[in-house]
DNA sequence: GTGAAAGCGCTAACAC
DNA sequence: GTGTTAGCGCTTTCAC
């Protein structure tokens, strides 16, 4: 009976170790050890009789064990700066696929959007993990080049120089968007800021900026503020008093805001004016289904994950900055221009 | 330099420890571990010192080493049947902020609806916490009465007894959902079934049931296969072959499908037909904002966590059961039927 | 190829 | 109050 009493639970101390294994085998506990972590050295024979009693006894090595001695902890973070934000669970399961495949055990930091918590969690789990990946957190650059002194640090979104980083480039679907709404005629344009401390929104404004110049078609700066669906709601009736035809939103959720307040004002979408999103988030999930920009967010979980993996297999440092492409998704919500 | 060589990562042997404390103290390794553990067993004074000195070289307490003799982690885990269903996110989220207050750090475990991963995701964890919170994971009653006689467990959505649960109770908004129809006239409902190994599912099943009985309402069931956006938009056509005016979704992503499939159809939502949905993941984000049974996955987290908590501290089992109930969320995807 | 012994960093009895 | 001692379960020289 596995109870001390029957409101107890069961007691850690009935968990098999090596010595019960070796006792049982007639070898040392070295042999046990080795027969898990290197069998290679110890002979074939051995190697089998260690495992199979270890198998009947129920052991398994304690990894917690194990990380003292090794300083290796087979576990890795994973901070992410809003969970809530659809964009982040594909990448996580990525990435935790990834570390599955590695034998390594994820922790999950989620700090909406606050700074002081990213520093907490952060300093929480150093001590209990091989390496971090971080993903759009916004602490300053020297807090996360000291953080990469101590261990593998892999960004996502985020562009510090020396610390191997994945980034999507919001550049090459911006460019598709911007010549798409130039196919269908759309000469002014609006695009509706996000939060100015965001690496993405500051990439999408110069890739914006870049492409309007390149087709001389004229932008709106209008922040979406707060950047929700309300806040994208609201700014449907300030689109009204543009010029604008076509928007692009920092968002999916601006984008359907916009769509639903433009609605409601009489505004047809996409007959009289053309949205388009940013992350791809919702998919083709909502009606009608919106355009969108591709982000590519279970591939950047995998990089990091593998780029991670990578540098706590070699051992060595590495400044990779590995960049990925975004693309248009043509839906619903954009059409050409009727009136002139 | 931290650097064995400018290519290498620094190492983890410059991490001050118990013994470098204590000597620059001048008081014993004891100490300095009880000025940290237990601060009331020593003086006010040498307490200080200790911090002090700590935090000039930049000391915290090793947590494997902790973990190594004390037998607790300071780690939970939380195992979710699908990170990637927003049903789970903000579920995460609270328990995660539950989960920091009591000073615990949180793995995370995403199956995507694979059962063996769910029980290696546990295997390789159970390790290394002091107890699981299993969010709607499908493995057999059997493995998780095991698994609870060895740690701590918790269950979301799913009612296994001595386990200690937090249910979602899809009865109340069922009944909401099903009384407001009735106002609006309908009279031939359609549920759109998910799948069959799904607790919610069966639960709704059951309430639908029972709240049709009690007005008098005729249901159809459709399986939505599969239980997605393309599942429900090939729902719309088979419901054009049934009496149903109304239809209640597995959840909110077969709802949209529906509505989309509806619309290509020519039938106005919410006009000629009405449609709610369940979990309200999508909130009010989309246009028609949908009418939905809303979940409270968030604070099914929480009560999870303060459960787990509960039993961590108190170190007693605990058979508690708690129901969480939903309610209707009217939106702009219902009305009063038109026709007769 | 295998064993003996030392020790990772910490806490918990037990002395004083 | 504080120090001493003995491990937690494992890996890793260094012998043999």
């Amino acid at each position: 009976m596995p109870f001390a009493g029957n409101n107890e639970l069961m007691l850690r101390a009935s968990i098999p170790n090596i010595g019960d294994v070796a006792k049982l085998v007639g070898v040392s506990r070295a042999t046990v050890s080795r027969a898990f972590s290197r069998p290679h050295l110890i002979g074939d024979e051995t190697a089998k009789r260690v495992r199979d009693a270890a198998k009947k006894i129920g052991y398994s090595p304690n990894p917690i064990a194990r990380a003292l001695i090794t300083g290796r902890q087979g576990n890795i973070a994973i901070i992410v700066s809003d969970i809530i934000n659809p964009f982040f669970p594909p990448l996580l399961r990525a990435a935790q696929i990834g570390a599955e495949a590695s034998g390594l055990n994820v922790f999950l930091g989620d700090c909406h959007g606050d700074i002081e918590r990213e520093k907490r969690l952060i300093e929480r789990l150093v001590m209990q993990v091989d390496g971090f990946i971080l993903a759009s957190l916004r602490m300053p650059d020297e807090r996360i080049q000291e953080l990469a002194l101590r261990l593998p640090v892999v960004l996502i979104n985020r562009d510090v120089p020396g610390v191997p980083r994945v980034l999507i480039d919001s550049a090459t679907g911006i460019d598709a968007a911007i010549t798409h709404l130039v196919e269908l005629r759309h000469r002014y344009l609006a695009y509706l800021c996000g939060p100015t401390a965001s690496w993405s929104d500051q990439q999408r404004r110069v890739a914006i900026r870049r492409a309007a110049a390149r087709y001389k078609v004229n932008i709106k700066w209008i922040p979406a503020t707060p950047p929700t669906f309300d806040g994208g709601k609201h700014v449907a009736q300030v689109l009204q008093h543009t010029k604008a035809t076509a928007a692009i939103a920092f968002d999916d959720f601006v984008a359907h805001g916009v769509l639903a307040g433009l609605t409601e004002l009489g505004v047809d979408v996409p007959k009289d004016f053309s949205i388009i999103g940013c992350d791809d988030v919702l998919g083709a999930l909502t009606h009608p289904a919106l355009t969108s920009i591709s982000a590519r967010c279970d591939e950047a979980g995998r990089m990091a994950i593998d780029l991670l993996t990578g540098i706590l297999h070699t051992r060595k440092k590495l400044d990779a900055r590995c960049v990925l492409e975004t693309n248009l998704l043509v839906r619903a919500t954009t059409a050409r221009l009727s009136k002139p």
